[in-house]
RNA sequence: GCCGGCGUAGCUCAGGGGUAGAGCAACUGAUUCGUAAUCAGUAGGUCGGGGGUUCAAUUCCCUUCGCCGGCUCCA
């Protein structure tokens, strides 16, 4: 009998194993529940392989699917299978790498031509033959040489390169069947483990991402345990698709591009312009309120304003430049130069500060034409703009208030859970960024302090500052767990230097301002393409174009139908009638599909009492009620500015 | 910009070397109806633009514009 070792489990019981037992041996000797799907394990915190021996005193956790690090060992493998069905069958396609994503995988090949979607379909069978082979996965130690010259005699470029930049002497490489890769693993414990599997799409990709280096096939999957997991993948992918805000910005006629008048630039519908007008008075009311001072600048600049800034030198390639006069002018792709003119229009006195200007600047910007996408990727787009101008004292409490004020913003659309990061520079390099040591640490300082204090966890990131000061971005997480970059805080050290931006300080001397350029939502077209997904369509009824909808039983309703339309314009809600010979039936499905928050119904009993039927696009019938009754639950709801469907008329207000 | 796909009626889509079809929408008429589609009829397209091959192009080729999926970048 061999000696036995004893190691820890997840749940804090002990077991022993004889000495040299495999982690998969300690798995079967103790069969947790769903053994079976147990994909890796953890071992003293490391993610390893079931074929890794335990060792004494081992803290051992078994990892499946359900866990995010047993998911990432489950689509790495599911990528190696993937490369294993298209080296079968397309001789002569090179692997690169092949990392798991959060819903899936890819991999990247180079072939002598793309695949089509009837390849992938063919792959897609391959790969079930190879899992229902069942090969396990071997992990092998080699040195790095030998690995080099495996690779070479598989004419696998790819990985002899990589391998040639490792630092490693030895490295790891994975078997399964006659597939052999280098990879880092871990793995699962054979190619059965992997039961669904789907292959997405095909695309170009650069070989590590650089334009410069040749073009690879990247091919797209999924997989999950079972089929049914990947059709529901599929059916969430199609429930995406329906909310896409292309799609919903055409039914419900918020906006158009047209070739006619070039790609990347938005033509606002009246259904849509409402929406954002909405918003924008919104936005410029909470502005106001809060000390913010509205500007307005024109949409072109000679070039010496945006010289000045640097634009001209660091950004000249997404700028448009006109000819006017034989003097050059662009057409700004940032607001913050013409508000440093307003700033500088008069000295300041530090009992001014700090000055805030706000305006939703339009602004343009070339984007190369692939990068074009709806609404979220224009090149031409109105930002949500303010520069605040103050002294360094005030720098603490300018952050905390901005920091306060974009996440109310948030909230007051629906956004209830955000990403938070902090970006700062990187502390090796002191040399490629504007600004002192000592701006820089009390920049930092602000912006962390700020975030602690709103108890919202933000991620640190080194280095991934701008060159002109460290930074805060918020990404809100719609319905549906998707990022969507929003609110942006930003310091700059470098404008107030370059266009010598100062106040007079209670020494009498100039002193240079401290710059924050902040949006609170991003840009209008950014931030209400992703408020249509966001809602599926079913704006809040503060936001939706068309609040309530006038329905009429037959044509002798008219009259009285238009006496409630007209009260409802009187009170403010944007309101239709529907007074067409049609039946209610019709009346109604459309008003649903259009998403109209309200529908006031009348007929032979409502024009009797002088009352409507109250129907909600959600909560159906309401009930009857006199018709003032009716506008003033709805005024309520409009008010309140609520963001859930249907709410008792004594709701308090939120904001 | 690059790789791949796509562009046919207002929308969704079918078709295909011999100059085009469906559903919905629109329009006209009938119907006057109680909460997600009443019935019938009519009209609608230089098949994204330009060039080429061909007796003949919407179909094949080239080019250009736009859109989609990615790479890259960002509000």
């Amino acid at each position: 009998m061999a000696t036995e070792i004893e190691v820890t489990l997840a749940d804090g019981r002990t077991c022993g194993v004889p000495e040299g037992a495999t982690l998969a041996e300690v798995l079967h000797l103790v069969k947790p529940p769903k053994y079976r799907q147990v994909v890796a394990a953890k071992q003293n915190g490391k993610v390893v392989d079931l074929s890794a021996p335990a060792q004494p005193g081992d803290h051992v956790a078994f990892l499946s699917f359900d866990d995010e690090e047993g998911r990432e060992v489950f689509r790495h493998s599911s990528t190696h299978i993937m490369a294993h069905a298209v080296q079968d069958l397309f001789a002569g396609a090179k692997i690169t790498i092949g990392p798991p994503l959060a819903e899936g995988y890819y991999y990247d090949f180079d072939y002598k031509r793309p695949f089509t979607e009837a390849d992938l379909e063919a792959i897609e069978q391959r790969m079930q033959e190879i899992i229902a082979a069942d090969h396990p996965f071997v992990r092998q130690e080699v040195p790095r040489q030998e690995a080099i010259a495996l690779f070479q005699a598989r004419g696998e470029t790819y990985k002899v390169e990589m391998l040639e930049q490792l630092a490693e002497d030895t490295v790891s490489l994975y078997r399964e069947g006659d597939f052999v890769d280098l990879c880092r693993g871990p793995h699962v414990r054979s190619t059965g483990q992997i039961p669904a599997v789907k292959l997405l799409s095909v695309a170009g990709a650069y070989w590590r991402g650089d334009e410069r280096n040749p073009m690879l096939q990247r091919i797209y999957g999924t997989s999950y345990p079972s089929a049914k997991q990947v059709r529901e993948h599929l059916q969430r992918l199609e429930e995406a698709k329906k909310r896409d805000h292309r799609l919903l910005g055409r039914q419900l006629g918020l906006f158009l591009t047209d070739e006619r008048a070039g790609a990347g630039l938005i033509y606002w519908l009246p259904k849509g312009a409402t929406l954002r007008k909405v918003i924008e008075r919104f936005w410029e009311d909470e502005h106001v309120r809060r000390g913010y001072q509205l500007v307005i600048i024109p949409h072109i600049a000679r070039d010496v304003l945006f010289r000045t800034s640097g634009h001209y030198d660091y950004y000249r390639d997404n700028m448009y430049v006109l000819e006017i006069d034989s003097d050059e002018y662009v057409l700004k792709p940032m607001n913050c130069p013409g508000h440093i003119l307003i700033y500088q229009s008069r000295r300041h006195s530090y009992r001014e500060l700090p000055i805030k200007f706000a305006e939703l600047g339009t602004v343009y910007r070339y984007e190369r034409s692939g990068a074009l996408h709806g609404m979220l990727r224009v090149r031409g787009f109105t930002q949500d703009d303010a520069h605040i101008f103050c002294t360094p004292e005030q720098v603490h409490e300018e952050i905390d208030k901005v920091l306060q004020f974009a996440l109310e913003m948030l909230r007051t659309f629906g956004y209830e859970n955000f990403q938070i990061e902090l970006s700062v520079r990187d502390p090796e390099h002191p040399e490629k960024y504007a600004g002192s040591d000592a701006e820089w640490l009390m920049a930092e300082r602000a912006l962390g302090a700020g975030l602690d204090k709103l108890g919202i966890p933000a991620k640190r990131q080194e280095g991934e500052a701008v060159f002109y000061g460290p930074k805060i971005d918020i990404k809100m997480l719609d319905a549906l767990g998707r990022g969507w970059q929003g609110p942006t805080i930003q310091f700059d050290f470098n404008l107030p230097k370059r266009f010598n931006i100062t106040y007079v300080g209670s020494d009498s001397q100039e002193h240079h301002v401290v710059m924050i350029h902040r949006t609170t939502l991003g840009s209008m077209e950014r931030f209400i393409g992703g408020l249509t997904e966001h809602y599926a369509g079913a704006f809040p009824t503060w936001l939706a174009p068309v609040q309530a909808k006038v329905l009429t039983i037959t044509d002798r309703h008219i009259p009285a139908a238009q006496r409630v339309l007209d009260a409802l314009l009187a009170a403010g809600v944007r309101a239709e009638g529907d007074f067409r010979n049609e039946k209610v039936s019709l009346k109604v499905r459309e008003a649903q599909i259009e998403q109209v928050p309200y529908m006031f119904v009348l007929g032979d009993q409502e024009m009797a009492a002088g009352s409507v039927a109250l129907r909600h696009r959600r909560a159906g019938h309401l009930g009857v009620f006199a018709v003032d009754a009716a506008i003033a639950r709805l005024r309520q709801v409009i008010d309140c500015r609520t963001n859930s469907e249907e709410v008792t008329a004594n709701q308090s207000d939120r904001t």
